[in-house]
DNA sequence: CCGCAAGATGTGCTCGGTCATATGCCCCTC
DNA sequence: GAGGGGCATATGACCGAGCACATCTTGCGG
């Protein structure tokens, strides 16, 4: 038997087959109080036979309401952004919200730009914006008027909420665990420049060292790949005083473990390396890497939090809620010698 | 001068402005053909003065066609999954299309039921599933009627077609790799129960041993984990003629060369060890890690094409895109002594 | 036994687009 | 010069829900 272009049911089918108005219909749906138990089990029990579902794009168009919140990230494959945005769409769900994401593959202004302006149209409710970049954030100078938004590792602005890891402080941690191990200096491999960690991580490990009064080493260039790691690795082993390293993510640690095994340097014997982010892998590199642990599910819950807030009760203020890092200690740090 | 809760601009409003009709600014913002061309510009003039945007809630009301499609998985956080999403998105966006995504914690029936269920009230065209496993598989066989879907890494299915890896390819390859090396057998760590690819890579681990008639040793059962692998390494460390590992991915076979390095025993000299995923961070391990590399870019761009024939061109055959495995040589692999 | 408030249900309009169709217009041909 | 075809544009219905309001019940106090 087929089924000659069956329409799905709608409200007024399940209204027709239970013998009522669709409004009825729609209040059983909407779990509004003043329906009489009979009414509502007819009602359900319509709703199962058809196999009735509710349309929500129609439900939004008269709400102006679409349970759908945007996030406009960059390269989800990493680890960063992978984590947060999952612990975004696990607030969002418990909080009965959609999330549409749009990842882009290269950050600019403008793209950025075009990403919000696709969400608003689809009728987003709210945007997450997961792109720490400078160029990214000039994006949210202008954002569509009166559109609920929240920035992840943004900086300080009039307009938009942040929810952000204390980058600054997370530096400050692992260098300052560098300097008490006895570490004369401590060397830097940097995330790619643009970044808003990039720049926190810098920050916070060039204070360190300046309050301590220690020699600041030129920072390494490094752009989160284990590949840029391995390249500063192989500077670095190349370099005489070295006992030292601060890399601004795991990745790239791991890349300088590689290049210092090869080079015949021991961690964390003859150097100490430190890392940031606490990936899963971390604790498994060879040594078990000593690192900043950001807490990435806490961003994420913040965001919906901060997000769903401005969504019900109009425009925040601009606030800006600071994660604090963490600070694992494993085994690629050893006190100098 | 305050807008006191100014309403956005709809069609109407440009119609007004541009001295048109609603229909007028239809057609020019959907390039239809027959429209004047100094109307069209006083249109778009009229659209940029007011900072109108469409809105595609209303449009998809009546044209029962959203542009989203919708991708239920797993765990975003594995590199997997997310490789995939990444590609699913890249492509969807390229072809016009906004991707809603809900990302289950724990995998059974009922929540890939109920994700689907909505997703489909959210009036997606279309349903990428990322959950290769048995539990999951099952809620495919009763999809909403007439609900476009793909599957990523699924059984042979009457009713939905597949995109995936060839897990007992790569496997094989693995394996055939380690016994070309020398090695009388090899030992397997696997993925969790319940898993397609564990059960897909375990049979093409087997097969190749039974195929060269060598004698198959029990697998140690793992779940993706470094730490799962770690344990694995530990206990296959302490077992007399082990001499090459496969495991089921790259974060385990991390977690074994841990185990194996803690205990004495040096890769790829005394033990053999093969990965599978190639993860960005594989090439860094130490040693570098010889493993099966997926394309899942590829699998996301075919995951699309395949949805969007459905979407275009009504249901299709059951059919079963198997993207090839690669092989990645370094140097974690070595002949036997 | 009536009145009235609260509860239960129904009616018709609205959201902002697209679709089918109608209309006006110009130009070309016989 | 009338008829016809194609183009440019306008008109009104419609998608499937929710909302405001109208209407019909019901229960309870006086």
């Amino acid at each position: 038997m087929t089924t000659p272009k069956r329409r799905l049911p709608v409200m007024a089918d399940v209204a027709r087959e239970a013998g009522v108005s669709h409004q009825t219909v729609s209040r059983v749906l909407n779990h509004h109080p003043n329906v009489r138990a009979d009414t509502r089990a007819r009602v359900e029990e319509a709703i199962t036979r058809l196999g009735y579902r509710r349309n929500l794009v129609a439900r939004a168009l008269v709400t102006k309401r679409s349970r759908t919140l945007g996030v406009v990230s960059f390269d989800t494959t990493l680890y960063g952004p992978a984590s947060t945005i999952y612990g975004i769409e696990q607030a969002a769900r418990t909080a009965g919200y959609f999330v549409s994401i749009v990842s882009l593959k290269s950050i600019d202004t403008d793209n950025v730009r075009d990403a919000i302006g696709y969400l608003t149209e689809q009728g987003v409710d709210g945007v997450v914006v997961v792109a720490p970049q400078r160029s990214a954030w000039r994006a949210l100078d202008n954002l569509p008027s009166g559109m609920p938004a929240v920035a992840v590792e943004g900086m300080h602005n009039a307009c938009v909420p942040v929810v952000c890891i204390d980058q600054v402080q997370g530096a400050r941690l692992a260098t300052r665990h560098l300097l008490d191990q006895g570490h004369e200096t401590v060397w830097h491999v940097t995330g790619p420049t643009d970044w808003l960690e990039t720049e926190g991580r810098i920050a916070g490990w060039r204070a360190v060292l300046e309050e301590a009064g220690r020699p600041v080493p030129e920072p390494l260039a490094g752009d989160w790949s284990p590949r840029a790691g391995y390249e500063a690795g192989k500077s670095l082993a190349a370099m005489k005083g070295v006992t030292a390293i601060f890399t601004a993510n795991d990745q790239m640690a791991l890349g300088v473990l590689r290049a210092l095994s090869e080079k015949g340097v021991r961690v964390p014997d003859d150097i100490s390396v430190v890392g940031f982010d606490d990936i899963p892998e971390s604790e498994f590199f060879s040594p078990p890497l000593t690192t900043v642990r950001q807490d990435f599910a806490a961003v994420g819950r913040q965001c919906i939090e901060v997000l769903l807030r401005q969504i019900d009760m109009g425009p925040a203020t601009a606030e800006r809620l600071v994660v604090p890092p963490g600070f694992v200690v494993r085994s690629s740090t050893a006190p100098a010698r």
